[in-house]
DNA sequence: GTAGTTATGTATCAATCGATATATAATCAG
DNA sequence: CTGATTATATATCGATTGATACATAACTAC
Protein backbone atom coordinates (compact mmCIF):
# COMPACT_ATOMS: atom_id res chain seq x y z
CA UNK A 1 0.00 0.00 0.00
CA UNK A 2 2.70 2.52 1.02
CA UNK A 3 4.96 3.55 -2.22
CA UNK A 4 8.12 4.76 -0.30
CA UNK A 5 9.48 5.61 -3.80
CA UNK A 6 9.21 9.44 -4.73
CA UNK A 7 8.46 11.11 -7.95
CA UNK A 8 10.58 13.78 -9.12
CA UNK A 9 14.42 15.22 -8.18
CA UNK A 10 15.09 13.90 -4.64
CA UNK A 11 15.85 15.99 -1.63
CA UNK A 12 19.42 16.62 -1.28
CA UNK A 13 19.79 17.49 2.46
CA UNK A 14 18.03 15.19 5.29
CA UNK A 15 15.07 16.69 6.80
CA UNK A 16 15.04 15.89 9.82
CA UNK A 17 18.60 17.05 10.38
CA UNK A 18 17.41 20.43 8.75
CA UNK A 19 14.33 20.37 11.07
CA UNK A 20 16.60 20.39 14.27
CA UNK A 21 19.17 23.27 13.12
CA UNK A 22 16.13 25.42 12.84
CA UNK A 23 15.10 24.59 16.15
CA UNK A 24 17.99 25.37 17.56
CA UNK A 25 18.12 28.79 15.85
CA UNK A 26 14.43 29.39 17.04
CA UNK A 27 15.49 28.57 20.53
CA UNK A 28 18.68 30.91 20.41
CA UNK A 29 16.80 33.47 19.03
CA UNK A 30 12.69 33.20 19.59
CA UNK A 31 10.12 33.14 16.50
CA UNK A 32 10.47 36.75 15.24
CA UNK A 33 14.11 37.25 16.10
CA UNK A 34 15.07 33.88 14.01
CA UNK A 35 15.08 35.68 10.40
CA UNK A 36 14.72 33.44 6.88
CA UNK A 37 18.83 34.04 6.54
CA UNK A 38 19.35 33.22 9.77
CA UNK A 39 17.70 29.66 9.23
CA UNK A 40 18.29 28.82 6.07
CA UNK A 41 22.29 29.68 7.17
CA UNK A 42 21.46 27.63 9.67
CA UNK A 43 19.81 24.65 8.02
CA UNK A 44 22.33 24.54 4.98
CA UNK A 45 18.85 25.28 1.98
CA UNK A 46 17.92 28.02 0.18
CA UNK A 47 14.54 30.21 0.78
CA UNK A 48 12.74 28.09 -1.99
CA UNK A 49 13.71 24.93 -0.46
CA UNK A 50 12.61 25.51 2.67
CA UNK A 51 8.94 26.56 1.55
CA UNK A 52 8.91 23.80 -0.32
CA UNK A 53 9.63 21.09 2.16
CA UNK A 54 8.40 22.97 5.50
CA UNK A 55 6.13 25.45 4.58
CA UNK A 56 5.61 29.28 5.44
CA UNK A 57 8.05 30.37 8.49
CA UNK A 58 4.87 29.61 11.06
CA UNK A 59 4.90 26.06 9.92
CA UNK A 60 8.41 25.43 10.07
CA UNK A 61 8.12 26.91 13.87
CA UNK A 62 5.48 24.29 14.63
CA UNK A 63 7.25 21.32 13.24
CA UNK A 64 10.42 22.33 15.21
CA UNK A 65 8.15 22.64 18.17
CA UNK A 66 6.09 19.19 17.84
CA UNK A 67 9.67 17.85 17.51
CA UNK A 68 11.43 19.09 20.64
CA UNK A 69 8.18 17.58 22.32
CA UNK A 70 8.61 14.51 20.30
CA UNK A 71 12.49 13.97 21.24
CA UNK A 72 14.24 16.44 22.75
CA UNK A 73 12.30 17.68 25.96
CA UNK A 74 11.41 14.51 27.11
CA UNK A 75 14.66 12.80 27.72
CA UNK A 76 14.20 13.58 31.58
CA UNK A 77 10.86 12.13 31.44
CA UNK A 78 12.36 9.00 29.83
CA UNK A 79 15.05 8.97 32.81
CA UNK A 80 12.39 9.02 34.77
CA UNK A 81 10.32 6.32 33.58
CA UNK A 82 13.03 4.11 33.30
CA UNK A 83 14.73 4.06 36.53
CA UNK A 84 13.06 1.53 38.87
CA UNK A 85 14.32 2.41 42.07
CA UNK A 86 11.84 5.81 42.68
CA UNK A 87 14.17 7.82 44.78
CA UNK A 88 17.50 7.69 42.24
CA UNK A 89 14.72 8.02 39.13
CA UNK A 90 14.06 11.60 40.48
CA UNK A 91 17.14 12.75 41.47
CA UNK A 92 17.87 11.37 37.66
CA UNK A 93 15.21 13.27 36.10
CA UNK A 94 16.36 16.49 37.75
CA UNK A 95 20.07 16.05 37.48
CA UNK A 96 18.99 15.31 33.97
CA UNK A 97 16.93 18.70 34.11
CA UNK A 98 19.55 20.57 35.06
CA UNK A 99 21.86 19.15 32.51
CA UNK A 100 20.14 20.25 29.78
CA UNK A 101 19.24 23.56 31.33
CA UNK A 102 22.91 24.53 31.21
CA UNK A 103 24.56 22.69 28.19
CA UNK A 104 22.55 21.46 25.48
CA UNK A 105 24.06 20.10 22.42
CA UNK A 106 22.70 23.29 20.21
CA UNK A 107 24.34 26.14 22.27
CA UNK A 108 21.35 26.77 23.31
CA UNK A 109 20.14 26.96 27.61
CA UNK A 110 16.71 26.27 29.34
CA UNK A 111 13.84 24.96 27.55
CA UNK A 112 12.95 25.48 24.10
CA UNK A 113 9.18 25.63 25.60
CA UNK A 114 10.05 27.72 28.53
CA UNK A 115 12.39 29.89 27.11
CA UNK A 116 11.35 30.67 23.38
CA UNK A 117 8.09 29.36 22.55
CA UNK A 118 6.28 30.66 25.46
CA UNK A 119 6.62 34.10 24.19
CA UNK A 120 4.71 33.26 20.97
CA UNK A 121 1.80 31.71 22.82
CA UNK A 122 -1.21 34.12 21.49
CA UNK A 123 0.88 35.77 18.88
CA UNK A 124 1.57 32.97 16.54
CA UNK A 125 -1.12 30.13 15.80
CA UNK A 126 -1.44 26.93 17.08
CA UNK A 127 1.67 27.41 19.95
CA UNK A 128 -0.78 27.68 22.63
CA UNK A 129 -2.20 24.27 22.10
CA UNK A 130 1.36 22.34 21.97
CA UNK A 131 2.46 24.22 25.07
CA UNK A 132 -0.53 22.66 26.87
CA UNK A 133 -0.60 19.47 25.46
CA UNK A 134 2.92 19.58 26.51
CA UNK A 135 2.58 20.52 29.85
CA UNK A 136 -0.72 17.81 30.39
CA UNK A 137 1.67 15.00 28.90
CA UNK A 138 4.54 15.59 30.55
CA UNK A 139 2.96 15.65 34.12
CA UNK A 140 0.29 12.74 33.13
CA UNK A 141 3.52 10.84 32.31
CA UNK A 142 5.13 11.60 35.76
CA UNK A 143 1.85 10.79 37.35
CA UNK A 144 1.67 7.48 36.14
CA UNK A 145 5.45 6.82 37.39
CA UNK A 146 4.44 7.30 41.30
CA UNK A 147 1.63 5.36 40.19
CA UNK A 148 3.32 2.52 39.57
CA UNK A 149 4.89 2.53 42.96
CA UNK A 150 2.04 2.99 44.39
CA UNK A 151 0.90 -0.06 42.91
CA UNK A 152 4.30 -1.91 44.09
CA UNK A 153 3.64 -0.99 47.30
CA UNK A 154 6.68 1.16 47.73
CA UNK A 155 4.79 4.76 48.11
CA UNK A 156 1.38 4.73 50.37
CA UNK A 157 -1.83 4.17 48.31
CA UNK A 158 -2.59 7.61 49.39
CA UNK A 159 0.40 9.13 47.64
CA UNK A 160 -0.32 12.28 45.95
CA UNK A 161 1.17 11.44 42.72
CA UNK A 162 -0.67 14.32 40.47
CA UNK A 163 0.60 16.47 43.05
CA UNK A 164 3.75 15.46 43.39
CA UNK A 165 4.12 15.25 39.42
CA UNK A 166 2.88 18.96 38.97
CA UNK A 167 5.63 19.91 41.63
CA UNK A 168 8.26 18.07 39.59
CA UNK A 169 7.46 19.62 36.61
CA UNK A 170 7.49 23.37 38.38
CA UNK A 171 10.70 22.79 39.80
CA UNK A 172 11.95 21.38 36.12
CA UNK A 173 10.82 25.09 34.88
CA UNK A 174 12.47 26.88 37.29
CA UNK A 175 15.54 25.02 36.86
CA UNK A 176 15.07 25.41 32.82
CA UNK A 177 14.11 29.84 34.03
CA UNK A 178 17.58 29.68 35.95
CA UNK A 179 19.72 28.03 32.84
CA UNK A 180 18.76 30.67 30.71
CA UNK A 181 19.60 33.18 33.17
CA UNK A 182 23.18 32.17 33.22
CA UNK A 183 23.08 30.01 36.24
CA UNK A 184 25.73 26.84 36.65
CA UNK A 185 24.94 23.50 37.13
CA UNK A 186 26.82 23.35 40.41
CA UNK A 187 24.86 25.88 41.66
CA UNK A 188 22.26 24.48 40.75
CA UNK A 189 22.93 21.11 42.42
CA UNK A 190 22.92 21.67 45.73
CA UNK A 191 19.88 21.32 46.86
CA UNK A 192 19.37 18.62 44.83
CA UNK A 193 19.06 15.64 47.44
CA UNK A 194 16.81 17.51 49.66
CA UNK A 195 14.65 17.84 47.07
CA UNK A 196 14.52 14.62 46.19
CA UNK A 197 13.58 13.84 49.98
CA UNK A 198 10.67 16.33 49.80
CA UNK A 199 9.13 14.90 46.56
CA UNK A 200 9.18 11.46 48.24
CA UNK A 201 7.86 12.51 52.16
CA UNK A 202 4.50 12.15 52.92
CA UNK B 1 21.42 72.32 44.93
CA UNK B 2 18.75 70.53 42.26
CA UNK B 3 17.00 72.32 39.96
CA UNK B 4 14.02 71.07 39.02
CA UNK B 5 13.01 73.55 36.32
CA UNK B 6 13.82 71.95 32.77
CA UNK B 7 14.99 74.41 29.98
CA UNK B 8 13.36 73.86 27.03
CA UNK B 9 10.03 72.80 25.36
CA UNK B 10 8.41 70.26 28.02
CA UNK B 11 6.93 66.53 27.44
CA UNK B 12 3.44 66.44 26.28
CA UNK B 13 3.26 62.89 27.86
CA UNK B 14 4.02 61.20 30.87
CA UNK B 15 7.35 60.00 31.03
CA UNK B 16 6.88 56.60 33.53
CA UNK B 17 3.32 55.85 31.91
CA UNK B 18 4.64 55.70 28.39
CA UNK B 19 7.38 53.40 29.64
CA UNK B 20 4.20 51.36 30.98
CA UNK B 21 3.12 50.59 28.71
CA UNK B 22 6.18 50.15 26.34
CA UNK B 23 6.24 47.00 28.70
CA UNK B 24 3.06 46.00 27.96
CA UNK B 25 3.94 46.05 24.48
CA UNK B 26 7.44 44.09 24.77
CA UNK B 27 5.75 41.72 27.66
CA UNK B 28 2.65 40.56 25.17
CA UNK B 29 5.12 40.84 21.75
CA UNK B 30 8.60 40.15 22.69
CA UNK B 31 11.29 42.02 22.03
CA UNK B 32 11.31 41.53 18.31
CA UNK B 33 7.95 41.33 17.97
CA UNK B 34 7.47 44.65 19.32
CA UNK B 35 8.17 46.82 16.64
CA UNK B 36 8.64 50.60 16.62
CA UNK B 37 5.14 51.21 15.21
CA UNK B 38 3.81 48.96 18.21
CA UNK B 39 5.68 50.64 20.70
CA UNK B 40 4.99 54.40 19.44
CA UNK B 41 1.00 53.71 19.00
CA UNK B 42 0.94 52.32 22.34
CA UNK B 43 2.78 55.24 24.19
CA UNK B 44 0.96 57.51 22.26
CA UNK B 45 3.97 59.68 21.30
CA UNK B 46 5.83 59.62 17.69
CA UNK B 47 9.16 58.18 16.72
CA UNK B 48 11.98 61.20 17.39
CA UNK B 49 9.58 61.74 20.84
CA UNK B 50 10.63 57.84 21.93
CA UNK B 51 14.30 57.83 21.20
CA UNK B 52 14.91 61.38 22.40
CA UNK B 53 13.12 60.63 25.73
CA UNK B 54 14.22 56.69 26.15
CA UNK B 55 17.13 56.21 23.45
CA UNK B 56 16.56 53.54 20.64
CA UNK B 57 14.91 50.57 20.85
CA UNK B 58 17.61 48.34 23.07
CA UNK B 59 17.52 51.24 26.02
CA UNK B 60 13.74 51.83 26.25
CA UNK B 61 13.62 47.58 26.29
CA UNK B 62 16.15 47.51 29.28
CA UNK B 63 13.94 50.44 31.27
CA UNK B 64 11.16 48.60 30.74
CA UNK B 65 13.01 45.41 32.58
CA UNK B 66 14.00 47.81 34.71
CA UNK B 67 10.39 49.11 35.87
CA UNK B 68 9.19 45.75 35.74
CA UNK B 69 11.75 44.78 38.43
CA UNK B 70 11.41 47.63 40.67
CA UNK B 71 7.11 47.81 40.72
CA UNK B 72 5.37 44.71 39.05
CA UNK B 73 7.51 41.89 39.35
CA UNK B 74 7.57 42.52 43.32
CA UNK B 75 3.91 42.64 44.08
CA UNK B 76 3.75 38.77 45.54
CA UNK B 77 6.93 39.43 47.27
CA UNK B 78 5.47 42.50 48.95
CA UNK B 79 2.53 40.34 49.91
CA UNK B 80 4.78 37.99 51.64
CA UNK B 81 6.96 40.66 53.68
CA UNK B 82 3.84 42.59 54.79
CA UNK B 83 1.91 39.61 56.17
CA UNK B 84 2.70 38.68 59.60
CA UNK B 85 1.40 35.40 59.82
CA UNK B 86 3.75 33.20 57.90
CA UNK B 87 1.39 30.76 56.73
CA UNK B 88 -0.88 33.24 55.23
CA UNK B 89 2.06 34.94 54.16
CA UNK B 90 2.80 31.82 51.60
CA UNK B 91 -0.54 31.66 50.91
CA UNK B 92 -0.78 35.17 50.47
CA UNK B 93 2.47 34.80 47.88
CA UNK B 94 1.54 31.81 45.97
CA UNK B 95 -2.06 33.85 45.38
CA UNK B 96 -0.67 37.02 44.31
CA UNK B 97 1.52 34.49 41.67
CA UNK B 98 -1.25 32.88 40.51
CA UNK B 99 -3.56 36.49 40.17
CA UNK B 100 -0.70 37.81 38.77
CA UNK B 101 -0.29 34.83 35.90
CA UNK B 102 -3.80 35.11 34.59
CA UNK B 103 -4.93 38.65 34.95
CA UNK B 104 -2.38 41.38 34.48
CA UNK B 105 -3.99 44.43 34.20
CA UNK B 106 -1.58 45.17 31.12
CA UNK B 107 -3.73 41.91 29.06
CA UNK B 108 0.03 40.36 29.29
CA UNK B 109 -0.20 37.14 31.02
CA UNK B 110 2.23 35.31 32.69
CA UNK B 111 5.63 36.78 34.09
CA UNK B 112 6.90 39.56 32.33
CA UNK B 113 11.00 38.05 32.79
CA UNK B 114 9.67 34.24 32.38
CA UNK B 115 7.64 34.79 29.64
CA UNK B 116 9.35 37.69 27.33
CA UNK B 117 12.95 38.65 28.95
CA UNK B 118 14.14 35.14 28.78
CA UNK B 119 14.39 34.60 25.12
CA UNK B 120 16.38 37.87 24.53
CA UNK B 121 18.71 36.75 27.18
CA UNK B 122 22.19 36.19 24.79
CA UNK B 123 20.64 38.81 22.16
CA UNK B 124 20.11 41.60 23.70
CA UNK B 125 22.91 43.29 25.77
CA UNK B 126 22.21 43.54 29.12
CA UNK B 127 19.93 41.32 29.70
CA UNK B 128 21.20 38.58 31.18
CA UNK B 129 22.55 40.41 34.05
CA UNK B 130 19.80 41.99 34.96
CA UNK B 131 17.35 38.77 34.68
CA UNK B 132 20.35 37.07 37.30
CA UNK B 133 19.60 40.08 39.76
CA UNK B 134 16.13 39.55 39.91
CA UNK B 135 16.56 36.23 40.58
CA UNK B 136 19.07 36.94 43.84
CA UNK B 137 17.20 40.02 44.68
CA UNK B 138 13.68 37.82 44.83
CA UNK B 139 15.41 35.22 46.69
CA UNK B 140 16.98 37.12 49.22
CA UNK B 141 14.18 38.87 50.18
CA UNK B 142 12.06 35.84 50.21
CA UNK B 143 14.84 33.83 52.39
CA UNK B 144 14.93 36.87 54.58
CA UNK B 145 11.74 36.90 55.60
CA UNK B 146 11.57 33.04 56.74
CA UNK B 147 14.93 34.39 58.86
CA UNK B 148 12.31 36.95 60.21
CA UNK B 149 9.95 33.82 61.18
CA UNK B 150 13.57 32.08 62.62
CA UNK B 151 13.80 35.27 64.98
CA UNK B 152 10.78 35.38 65.96
CA UNK B 153 10.73 31.70 67.11
CA UNK B 154 7.87 30.29 64.90
CA UNK B 155 10.22 28.10 62.81
CA UNK B 156 13.00 26.19 64.02
CA UNK B 157 16.47 27.65 64.11
CA UNK B 158 17.89 25.19 61.95
CA UNK B 159 14.46 25.78 58.98
CA UNK B 160 16.30 26.10 55.71
CA UNK B 161 15.16 29.54 54.92
CA UNK B 162 17.42 29.44 51.67
CA UNK B 163 16.34 26.57 50.30
CA UNK B 164 12.91 27.25 50.77
CA UNK B 165 12.79 30.65 49.22
CA UNK B 166 14.43 28.86 46.19
CA UNK B 167 11.39 26.63 45.99
CA UNK B 168 9.48 29.02 46.49
CA UNK B 169 10.81 31.07 43.46
CA UNK B 170 10.40 27.95 41.03
CA UNK B 171 6.64 27.31 42.34
CA UNK B 172 6.04 31.21 41.05
CA UNK B 173 7.94 30.61 37.89
CA UNK B 174 5.77 27.27 37.61
CA UNK B 175 2.76 29.25 37.89
CA UNK B 176 3.96 31.61 35.43
CA UNK B 177 4.60 29.30 33.11
CA UNK B 178 0.79 27.87 33.26
CA UNK B 179 -0.69 31.16 33.33
CA UNK B 180 1.07 32.01 29.88
CA UNK B 181 -0.20 28.60 28.38
CA UNK B 182 -3.65 29.36 29.09
CA UNK B 183 -4.51 27.85 32.47
CA UNK B 184 -7.25 29.30 34.55
CA UNK B 185 -6.83 30.69 37.93
CA UNK B 186 -8.94 27.89 39.32
CA UNK B 187 -7.16 25.23 37.81
CA UNK B 188 -3.83 26.32 39.49
CA UNK B 189 -5.36 26.71 42.93
CA UNK B 190 -6.26 23.52 43.68
CA UNK B 191 -2.56 22.08 45.33
CA UNK B 192 -2.05 25.52 46.73
CA UNK B 193 -2.89 24.52 50.51
CA UNK B 194 -0.71 21.37 50.05
CA UNK B 195 1.74 23.45 48.35
CA UNK B 196 1.36 25.85 51.34
CA UNK B 197 2.17 23.34 54.44
CA UNK B 198 5.23 21.35 52.38
CA UNK B 199 7.01 25.13 52.13
CA UNK B 200 6.72 25.09 56.02
CA UNK B 201 7.17 21.22 56.93
CA UNK B 202 10.58 20.65 58.41
C1' DG C 1 12.02 91.56 23.11
C1' DT C 2 16.53 87.94 21.74
C1' DA C 3 19.30 83.80 22.47
C1' DG C 4 19.54 79.19 23.92
C1' DT C 5 17.47 74.73 24.65
C1' DT C 6 14.46 70.91 24.22
C1' DA C 7 10.26 68.52 22.31
C1' DT C 8 7.22 67.70 18.48
C1' DG C 9 5.45 66.38 13.77
C1' DT C 10 6.28 65.25 8.98
C1' DA C 11 8.58 62.93 5.88
C1' DT C 12 11.76 59.64 4.73
C1' DC C 13 16.08 56.96 4.81
C1' DA C 14 18.75 52.41 3.72
C1' DA C 15 18.39 47.80 5.27
C1' DT C 16 16.11 43.86 6.14
C1' DC C 17 11.95 41.32 6.44
C1' DG C 18 9.09 37.10 4.71
C1' DA C 19 7.93 35.22 0.53
C1' DT C 20 7.87 34.06 -4.57
C1' DA C 21 8.43 33.96 -9.99
C1' DT C 22 11.19 31.84 -13.12
C1' DA C 23 14.19 28.75 -15.22
C1' DT C 24 16.94 24.70 -14.71
C1' DA C 25 18.31 20.08 -12.91
C1' DA C 26 17.31 15.45 -11.44
C1' DT C 27 14.51 11.72 -10.74
C1' DC C 28 10.50 8.03 -12.20
C1' DA C 29 6.84 5.93 -15.35
C1' DG C 30 5.86 4.54 -19.80
C1' DC D 1 13.73 8.38 -25.78
C1' DT D 2 9.23 11.59 -23.93
C1' DG D 3 6.29 13.44 -20.37
C1' DA D 4 5.31 14.20 -15.65
C1' DT D 5 6.93 15.51 -11.26
C1' DT D 6 9.66 17.51 -7.71
C1' DA D 7 13.87 20.00 -5.96
C1' DT D 8 17.28 23.46 -6.76
C1' DA D 9 19.51 28.08 -7.58
C1' DT D 10 19.19 32.90 -8.91
C1' DA D 11 17.09 36.89 -8.61
C1' DT D 12 13.91 39.78 -6.77
C1' DC D 13 9.34 41.33 -5.05
C1' DG D 14 6.56 44.83 -2.02
C1' DA D 15 6.25 45.63 2.82
C1' DT D 16 8.07 46.61 7.02
C1' DT D 17 11.95 47.23 9.91
C1' DG D 18 14.74 50.50 13.17
C1' DA D 19 16.29 54.96 12.93
C1' DT D 20 16.94 60.16 11.44
C1' DA D 21 17.02 64.97 8.99
C1' DC D 22 14.62 68.78 9.04
C1' DA D 23 11.74 72.52 10.23
C1' DT D 24 8.75 74.17 13.74
C1' DA D 25 6.82 74.90 18.42
C1' DA D 26 7.22 75.80 23.35
C1' DC D 27 9.65 76.79 27.11
C1' DT D 28 13.66 79.40 30.33
C1' DA D 29 17.25 82.82 30.97
C1' DC D 30 18.61 87.31 30.25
Amino acid sequence: MIDTKKLGRPRTFDYDEALMQAMSVFWTKGYDGASLRDLTKAMGITGPSLYAAFGDKRELYLKTIDLYADVDGCAPVVAFETEEDITKAIKGFLSEVVHYATEHESGAKGCFLASSVVTTVGQVEGVAERVEAAIDDTEKRLAARFDREIEKGTLPADFPSRERAALLYDLRQGYMFRGRAGWSSERMQQDLDSRVQMLLSH
